[in-house]
DNA sequence: GAGTTTGAAACT
DNA sequence: CAGTTTCAAACTC
């Protein structure tokens, strides 16, 4: 072996490293020697002497300063000390502390079997300070490690463990990679690169024992401690959240990923890992010492490793390649990188492009950037959550001076009930705000807020003609709701005005002409709109109203059924029998209900007549049997199938602040089938007010459907006309009652926007009532 | 893309 | 409050 030379470790020589079991194991391959322990890991990669040999010609690599293998893990300068104690090279055993949270992880290669052992523990918060006091602290190994078993994310008293028994065999590779002194200095910068490989076979088998008790109580001594690499700040915040410094961080990944290149790569597989870490900085990838753990395969990572934590779907994309790498011995192709091979994909660039599951990481990440541009002073308007199939792009200022950037996520989809729910104390902002697609409901100031994650950079794409692409995002159904005015003679100053009527700014995208929607005419555009309100209170209120409730647990399906919840003012169409979107319910992705004033309607979401027809129809089920048969007697075969869906949802007004909100639940909403006609015989509409009286009185601020109960208490007749004669009236209001009846269904409003105009305080369920019917 | 249709909003 | 007009989206070609 001519290791000792090549093999050094961040320019350290190997040679304490020869002393350490792991360099005995090594050199033990062949013919397998036992290796107690590993005290420092290093780069194993031997098959056989020549393996090792090999190993240590490429630890350069992996103790390379640049190798991206890494296992971070904090801890406490006692431990370090401690570890330092042992005899340990500082190179080899790196310390720090991070957040608190003390990672350990501890690396033992047993003599029998080959037995390889990883124990990855992540010490909490509190296992840190112990670990100044514990000993066997330093067992416990806190890998990083970006395998899709391992938990990305933080947990507390948690230990990744991993026992990998292998018969040791040429084709066995460990790597074990620490860099070093330099950056153990920097406690987060410095990273020990571990990887190791065995058989696949092997793996699955072995790698399915996990032990890390074993490890930690076995092999005090053998300990490798890494510090954590905190690459960013957002990793770190993400580690103070649970002590530990996780790979999930895309730094993290990317550094895994990094790493895992520079070891496994040589054979051109890189590709696979390139564009890793778009996230890493330069300097941590120069400095930053690893420690991977590699599980090449994927089912070795699944069942090799049995690590007890479990990885969101999510972060298993991000992290898939990082850290863990056991490499079936059988993929030669990984071979230990030289040094000279290991740079380039060590240190990617951060503008490497990524490969699609760094893009993944990526874009996850840019997800949340978009910040919405809250135009000052300027609130945020639920009105446009309430146009649900319309789905404006959260508004965005782009930095650029003079240009309203106002974008909205086009998530919604095409039917996808309207959310109601505006808050008339918010001002005007945040154009484009959307409801959530999934239903979600803003609250308070998240929703302001939060909703901005969800814009998916509408404002930055549209460059094309605002008409055209308002219509191809139409078109393409899920993006609907990407709209923007074209206003010519309104100004975008009345109700004509999507922007304006959704309570958003004009934005860019928007075709209008002469608008005077935009901040710079803030105060003109306050002023109309208070004309407005003046006139009619719930000019900007939601139009549909709907509860969450159903999104959540309809999921996809909600857009199929968006029955439960209502325009609130209802529709008057005549031609269009509610089937095009001229019909507001029908654009609205709701059914239309006693509100509607429509002809002949088809209402593919549930047509008013259906209500009425079934309201005294005895057996309901013949009635769904059968379907729905409008007042023209055209049976209408959607009907009775989307009944159910959008019937089971709730009247959920989506305000942004949950506090002004009530919910009413309608009593048989939620059974997912048409109404019975025991049910429906309460709506009939000469009991409207009634029942309407009964909704109100069933608001309530939590979706238990159940609990739809008829409140018996004296109710205040509800006048269904809006102020301005039309008739307001929350759909369904009638369906209060009727728990007996079979598949009652329950309509609940969660929570019906306050209108502070009306209301200062939030309204009581009552309150709301009336100042929505009165 | 232009023209038509439609229904809400605004107006009288 | 009803009728009419205006408006812009939706739709059609």
């Amino acid at each position: 072996m001519d290791t000792p030379e090549r093999s050094k470790v961040g320019g350290t020589p190997i040679s304490k490293f020869e002393d350490s079991p792991v360099f005995n194991f090594i050199n033990s391959l062949s013919p397998i020697q036992p290796v107690k322990s590993v005290h420092s890991i290093h780069t194993f990669h031997s098959p056989g002497s020549a393996a090792i040999s090999s190993v240590f010609s490429s630890p350069h690599v992996s103790f390379h300063k640049e190798s991206r293998f890494f296992i971070r893990h904090p801890f406490p300068d006692s431990v370090k000390q401690d570890a330092s104690s042992d005899g340990l090279d500082e190179s080899n055993v790196h310390s720090g502390v991070s957040n608190g949270a003390v990672l350990s992880a501890s690396i033992v290669l047993s003599q029998e079997n080959c037995n390889i052992t990883c124990s990855l523990n992540e010490a909490s918060v509190d296992l840190a300070d112990d670990s100044s006091t514990q000993p066997d602290f330093s067992q416990s190994v806190q890998v990083d490690n970006g395998s899709p078993n391992h938990n990305t994310s933080p947990f507390y008293g948690v230990k990744l463990d991993f026992k990998l028994d292998i018969s040791c065999t040429p084709s066995e590779r460990v790597k074990l990679v620490q860099n070093m002194s330099e950056n153990t200095k920097n406690p987060h910068t410095t990273k020990i690169g571990l990887e190791v490989q065995f058989p696949a076979d092997q793996m699955k088998e072995d790698a399915s024992e996990s032990d890390w008790d074993n490890l930690i109580s076995d092999n005090t001594d053998d300990l490798l401690i890494f510090e954590t690499a905190t690459g960013s700040e957002t990793s770190k915040s993400e580690e103070k959240d649970y002590g530990i410094s996780l790979n999930s961080h895309p730094n993290a990944s990317g550094l895994h990923n990094v790493s895992q290149d520079s070891f496994m790569d040589d054979d051109g597989e890189t590709g696979e890992h390139d564009g890793m870490s778009p996230t890493r900085s330069s300097a941590c990838q120069e400095h930053e010492n690893f420690v991977d753990l590699n599980l090449k395969t994927e089912a070795e990572l699944n069942n090799g490793v049995p690590l007890g934590c479990k990885v969101d779907s999510q972060q298993h994309r991000g992290v898939r390649r990082r850290c863990l790498v056991f490499e079936a011995a059988g993929v030669s192709k990984k071979n230990i990188h030289n040094n000279s091979n290991a740079p380039p994909s060590i240190s990617l660039p951060i503008n490497a492009k990524p490969n699609s599951e760094n893009r993944q990481l990526v874009s996850s990440k840019t997800s949340k950037t978009p910040v919405p541009y809250v135009l000052p002073g300027i609130g945020l308007h639920l009105n446009a959550l309430a146009r649900t199939s319309k789905d404006r792009p959260i508004s965005q200022k782009t930095k650029t001076p003079g240009r309203e950037f106002i974008s909205r996520p086009c998530s919604m989809r095409p039917f996808s009930p309207a959310i109601a729910g505006e808050n008339q104390s918010f001002k005007l902002s945040d154009p484009h705000q959307s409801p959530d697609p999934n239903g979600s409901e803003l609250h308070d100031s998240q929703a302001v807020h939060s909703d901005v994650s969800l814009i998916p950079a509408l404002g930055i794409e549209e460059s094309t003609s605002p008409k055209k692409k308002r219509r191809k995002t139409e078109n393409s159904g899920e993006n609907e709701g990407c709209r923007r005015c074209n206003c010519k003679k309104s100004k975008c100053l009345k109700l004509y005005c999507e922007c304006f009527a959704a309570g958003v700014y004009c934005v860019e995208p928007c075709s209008c002409q002469g608008c005077l929607n935009k901040p710079v005419h803030e105060e003109t555009v306050l002023t109309t709109r208070k004309q407005i309100e003046s006139r009619n209170p719930l000019a900007f209120a939601p139009k549909v109203i709907r509860t969450s409730e159903h999104d959540q647990e309809m999921g996809e399906e909600s857009n199929k059924t968006p029955a439960s919840a209502r325009h609130k003012r209802g529709c008057n169409c005549k031609k269009s029998n509610c089937l095009k979107k001229y019909c507001e319910c029908y654009q609205g992705g709701v059914g239309c209900s006693f509100s509607c004033r429509c002809e002949g309607c088809k209402n593919a979401f549930g047509r008013k007549d259906g209500f009425e027809e079934i309201e005294f129809e005895e057996d309901l089920d013949a009635c769904e049997k059968e379907g729905v048969k409008s007042d023209d007697g055209k049976a209408n075969a959607n009907v009775p199938k989307l009944e159910h869906n959008h019937l089971s949802e709730s009247i959920l007004p989506v305000t942004p602040f949950p506090s002004c909100r009530s919910s009413v639940k309608l009593p048989f909403l939620s059974s997912g089938k048409p109404p019975r006609s025991s049910t429906l015989s309460l709506m009939n509409r000469s009991e409207n007010q009634q029942a309407e009286c009964k909704s109100d009185q069933i608001f309530h601020d939590d979706d238990t459907s159940e609990d739809l109960r008829v409140n018996s208490s004296p109710c205040t007749a509800v006048k269904t006309a809006s102020p301005n004669g039309k008739r307001v009236s929350l759909p369904l209001n009638g369906f209060g009652l009727s728990p007996n009846l079979k598949g009652g269904r329950k309509l609940i409003l969660k929570s019906i926007p306050s209108f502070p105009s009306l209301t200062t305080d939030a309204p009581s369920s009552t309150q709301i009532n009336s100042s929505v019917f009165s």
